[in-house]
DNA sequence: CATTCATATTTTAATATCCTGATATGTTGT
DNA sequence: ACAACATATCAGGATATTAAAATATGAATG
């Protein structure tokens, strides 16, 4: 049995999978390409289901079930209109974060388009 | 057969597909909770392979082989010495896309948390 | 040059993700 | 209430990712 600081140590370890999982969600978030141009989409401003679906040409479902990831992501939020509903952006933060990718991305893409890893 | 406008359209749609592809796999890096943790002990200064298995507690094979996925999505370096193999963050801009995605998941882990669609 | 230590690679099995197609839910207008 | 449209959910098979174990490569030291 465990006891004193060897049973805190192992909680602590825990609490920083835990966190380390949930960092690591949130960047799955962006880790398909139908999402990431579902966010690009929406930094240009709210669009609903069907236009994005017009939009991406990407099918029905699929927008559906990439935009319900990534509002528990925290991505993105809606709001009913009628019968639209209609996605936006969280957070400008979002937006950063894109734009650092995108640098990032123009210094090293013969590196990454290579990748056999994952 | 297409030509014209609708050619260069479809190569362009293309070509956008695959920057998206691109970035998601940049993003991909960052989403899982090894590369992930990798990727934040290496901020804290650079350290070879073995220092990474001790600090983090996981199998030299594993660490090896998300430091190479790290490696080609351009996340980090890596240079011999001796025996050693060091490794240490590529570029400063991955501090502050981890910074923004801290302060984000902040706000939101109660979202992330229960995701169950990725 | 043989041994030891450090790192890289490969294989395989378990699991997770992705996409499609079908269906369900919900809203509006008649 | 019904028809039409918008969106959400679910089941499945295909594919990708993951972790573990075994093995291979490479550097240093005696």
């Amino acid at each position: 049995m465990m006891e004193g600081d060897s049973m805190s140590k192992t909680l602590d370890k825990n609490k920083q999978e835990i966190q380390s999982e949930l960092y690591a969600k949130f960047f799955q978030g962006l880790s398909n390409p139908t999402r990431y141009k579902i966010v690009e989409a929406l930094l240009e401003g709210p669009k609903n289901v069907s236009q994005l679906v017009n939009k991406l040409g990407v099918s029905q479902s699929q927008i559906s079930n990439q935009l319900a990831c990534l509002k528990w992501c925290g991505y993105v939020t809606c709001k009913q209109e009628g019968k639209y509903v209609y996605y936006q952006i969280t957070d400008e933060r979002i937006r950063t974060i894109m734009e650092l990718a995108r640098s990032m991305v123009a210094d090293n893409a013969n590196h990454i388009s290579c990748c056999t890893r994952m």
